[in-house]
DNA sequence: AAGTGGTCTAGACCACTGG
DNA sequence: CAGTGGTCTAGACCACTTA
């Protein structure tokens, strides 16, 4: 077959991969092989849909891009899913860009010590307690005008910077991680969270004690799931905002 | 050529496109073809590498995905970043994921109205005011337990369903917008601020008034940029905690 | 009308998985 | 070891942009 205008019934006009992704979604969706199943091989569905291998294997790109597949080479194409996940994401630059913060609004260091991480710090940070950490304590704003945050830091202890570096990574502290030991941040956990700002931070802040505050935690994992670095801010509630954009995935 | 175990100097053991997408990588790392121009055609980089047409667009679709060139038919391929954007992403089902809500603490709406947005909740949602909006508000939590939410939502008049629909919706009202309708969500604005309750939310709540709260603001646009509604909630600080985690993307 | 990227075919060899 | 998906070639026609 020399692809004579293809006769597909509808949609016609649609390339034949788009029209093949969409026909075996439909399949999936309906249970034709069931997630945990394998699909046909792509030779087989080349035979079935009377396409090239090339056409195939362009309309399972979208599939496995959708999450409704994973391939093996080897092993065969399974079914892990019914419908498209991942409608929406947020996508950011680098880790800093989380909280959006003005460019030039960088943490400046105050203090830094070594600590053990106590029970109570652990759990609110969400980890197991007793690992070894380079504490960086400082506020977070542009010069001249009030912070907008106050930020403890706590990196591993086998992977914190020299304290003389701390102050000209200008609160890059992961991406220079991820660049100088070569352990890179695969994930990040946050929590966000509102309530009442403690009198040391409301002074930092140059808030009154009891003022509403944003509180951040965030947990820094590396691929292999360990702890790089733990954060905890505080934000004036009635300066500060987090905004985020969500925008809609491609869909096939 | 027929591919005698292709010799690239160093990356010797990595595929050829993925070798060609680093090197153009570097390139425009360089500013080869700066920001703003174009890469030469496939065409012609099938030639300068010696490579087929496959391999280079294989190669080209890795830098599109990471954001460094955009494709147009015709046109050609436009450089538009030096460095792939994108390092972290969430993603999430739906934009009710957004939260991440307990599977069942679904919207509960109290009432509905037929409202003009008036220029302060204007204002503070973020949009022009004057619009006619249906104006849903009820709580969101598990039956018999405390809300954990109060919410307000603002539903472009045009695209509201019938008032006794609203009950069985059960919160997912973008989403029967997007299949009834025929109008999706393209991108989903969120602003988080910390704040104290007022008297009527801190009632519905079960909390003091003046207690600490979470406050959640949303605008839901379709893909040409128009609203189709906005959202407002409040969570009692101390009972609701919002958590996302960010994944890194593959890098190639 | 010439040139671009988008789709598609029909082959081929390879690395890997599984029995 | 046979069969899978991963990579790659050398062609072809098409839809679209630009001039």
């Amino acid at each position: 077959m020399t692809h004579p205008d293809h006769e597909k019934g509808e949609d016609s006009a649609a390339p034949r991969y788009i029209w093949l992704a969409e026909t075996l979604k439909k399949r999936i969706a309906a249970n034709d092989p069931p997630v945990g199943q394998l699909l046909p091989t792509e030779h087989a569905l080349c035979e079935t849909y009377d396409v090239s291998r090339h056409t195939v294997r362009e309309a399972l790109r979208l599939l496995a891009e959708a999450g409704l597949i994973v391939r093996r080479r080897g092993a065969g194409t399974l079914v892990i899913s019914t419908e498209s996940k991942a409608a929406f994401s947020q996508r950011l630059g680098n880790v800093d860009d989380l909280m959006q913060y003005a460019r030039d609004a960088r943490l400046t260091p105050e203090r830094t010590a070594m600590v053990a991480l106590e029970s109570t710090m652990a759990r609110s940070l969400g980890v197991a307690p007793g690992g070894e950490y380079m504490k960086v304590s400082g506020v977070r704003g542009v010069p001249g005008q009030p912070p907008i945050a106050v930020t403890d830091i706590y990196i591993r202890a086998d992977l914190a910077p020299p304290v003389e570096k701390i102050v000209e990574m200008n609160g890059l502290i992961i991406e220079w991680i991820a660049t100088t030991r070569g352990i890179a941040t695969a994930r990040v956990d946050q929590s966000i969270l509102a309530g009442a700002m403690t009198e040391r931070e409301a002074e930092a802040l140059g808030c009154e004690p009891g003022a509403s505050a944003l509180r951040t935690r965030r947990r820094y994992y590396d691929q292999g799931g360990r702890v790089i670095a733990l954060s905890d801010s505080v934000h004036p509630g009635d300066r500060f905002v987090y905004e985020m954009t969500l925008l809609r995935e491609a869909e096939f």
